[in-house]
DNA sequence: GGCTCGCGGATAAACGTTTAACCGCGCTGC
DNA sequence: GCAGCGCGGTTAAACGTTTATCCGCGAGCC
């Protein structure tokens, strides 16, 4: 199978091949006749345009990297299946950057913008993967860029996620509401500017019931199954049993309700739980989980089309998508009698 | 700020740009002292190559895409962490292939070895994106291509994954060692070959301990969580309540066992539940799923060291990889008395 | 001392497109 | 009858590398 290409197409059609190239890309320029005929002759000789060569002139890849630090994560995979979805149906390929939470590959990640092997990129942590910037010159040459869930705080950059502190205050306050004042939290990485809103959400929330935040109550982990685990024995550890705990991620409380459970604790009998996702599993675990649902699907779309515009060259309307989270009672947490 | 190119450092270096490249990318071709100044004067002018120019040049993108039907599945996304993991430190970069199933994608994805945007394919999946060959030679200008978790039958391609009959069987048999008769089963998509081989291993364990298996008590569905509901749905609707159910992957047990939980049926204590993967999700659930592990980052691993040999021209040894499962009894399964 | 050889550098072609610039021609309008 | 114009095609340059080929020169060998 011998490599065809765009003059072979034009050989074939008797025409130059720039005429099958703007038959091609660009209908509208030539007649009827003669694009008919590039069309016949391209498909008779078994055309497949290089994409490296026609990127190579653009200076356009189609592709975009998105950077997250776990694919493997049931929220981030969703994440990554929204962005998928909609940056193929505008005609762009996604590339997978995996960190594991390393800001070395974060940054090597991002460097592929230069390199020319991404148009543009999601970014899916809290740091910026360049130095950061005020000037509005080196603004402008900031690549197409938007950042989801997290946010770096480099301005001019667009991020989109959800109100972290207001969902982190209705999940509190659910549990206010349900009569519980022994409230215990298992955050994920204090780095992240989720981690520090959803405090903060859960430390206002609290206060506006009049109660103090006790610093045996809270303990630091990750976003993930085995952080949660880690997290509750810490704090069983700590002996101030709490009536419920608000985990700051599902994977979290699944971890957490482990836990609880080895200990001999049944949930939500003796401790309620509360997580922040709502992820797929949520709703099939036993007890099924109340937490707070983020809209996945929108904030992966909508981070891919924000970031196809950036592209594009159009500029974005807003600086900050926050979109919409709910509460969704399940069977996880109770009232305190 | 402008785009600066080889022929900037060549410039700044004075030397020709083709002593540059040789002295970038291959080094011993000149002499250490212009070396060494080209290497000043390259982050002087603060040089990034342009990937897709060295790329059009050398016909290798440096890309690999995995076509798999759903990133958002616990244990796809396991694979592909795995499979980003090894291609990265190969120095290879991978593309998101998420095809919702659909065969159309699929193919679209798999064309992209054709438009030069990638160097090879992980396909997992049942089907072969491209018109089955059989001779010699159209077997050999197939693109480098692994095939996992699933087999195409097509020939020459390597194909990755776990021994699906043998699984099978040793999951029937797990349920048969602890007394139960009453078996049913809820697989996925039973065109998919794990499927079919699961089942052939489920007929051959049910065999070899003199039963039947009754048609009334295998119900198909899909490897999701939703799928396993309706699976379970289904087989109480028959009428025909089994001791054991074993599900075809861990989200359709997980599904399974809600439904059973709204029915008022308890695991494992009215009906036992076992499942395939071994997801992270596995252990944490209440009752901890019994299940066969696969080895999911081995297969990841496995898929994409496999592929980057293909693509470097290293034949591979194996026509199959299988790698070894692991029966993994939890307390979601029990001992009928 | 002349020949060969190899080292280290340069020249230039090539990869497969896109696209700006150009050009011939027939038509229109006055 | 002629200037002007737009249509539909062509020519050629450019994108930023890699790499085959070539070449000059000093060293080694007999």
């Amino acid at each position: 199978m011998k490599k065809v290409g765009i003059r072979d197409i034009a050989a074939e059609a008797g025409v130059s091949i720039a005429t099958v190239s703007h038959a091609l890309r660009n209908p509208g320029r030539v007649s009827d006749a003669t694009r008919q005929k590039v069309l016949v002759a391209a498909d008779k000789v078994g055309y497949t345009p290089n994409r490296l060569a026609a990127s190579l002139r653009t200076a356009r890849s189609g592709n975009i990297v998105v950077i997250i630090p776990d694919v493997a994560g049931s929220f981030n995979s969703g994440i990554i299946r929204a962005i998928e979805k909609v940056a193929h149906s505008r005609g762009y390929s996604v590339l997978l950057g995996d960190t594991q939470g390393s800001e070395e590959r974060e940054r090597e990640f991002a460097a592929m913008t230069r390199s020319h092997q991404v148009d543009g990129i999601i970014l899916l942590s809290h740091r910026f993967p360049f130095d950061q910037v005020s000037s509005t010159a080196a603004l402008r040459d900031l690549p197409p860029i938007v950042n989801g869930c997290e946010s770096t705080g480099q301005q001019g950059v667009p991020v989109v996620g959800i109100d972290d502190v207001q969902a982190a205050m209705d999940a509190t306050l659910h549990l206010l509401g349900l009569g519980h004042r022994d409230i215990a939290v298992i955050t994920g990485d204090m780095n992240t500017t989720s981690c520090r809103d959803r405090h903060t959400g859960f430390e206002r929330a609290m206060q506006s019931a009049g109660l103090k935040v006790d610093p045996r109550r809270v303990v630091h982990s990750d976003y993930t199954l085995q952080g949660g685990e880690r997290g509750a024995q810490e704090l069983l550890q700590r002996q101030v049993r709490p009536s419920a705990v608000f985990c700051f991620s599902d994977e979290i409380a699944f971890g957490c309700m482990y836990a609880l459970r080895q200990s001999g604790f049944k949930v939500p009998a003796d401790v309620s739980v509360i997580g922040i996702d709502d992820i797929p599993f949520a709703r099939y675990f036993d007890p099924a989980l109340t937490t707070i649902a983020q809209p996945t699907d929108a904030i992966g779309a909508t981070c891919a089309s924000l970031l196809v515009e950036l592209i594009e060259g159009r500029a974005p309307q807003r600086a900050r998508h926050i979109l919409p989270h709910e509460l969704v009672v399940r069977a996880s947490t109770r009232r305190l009698k």
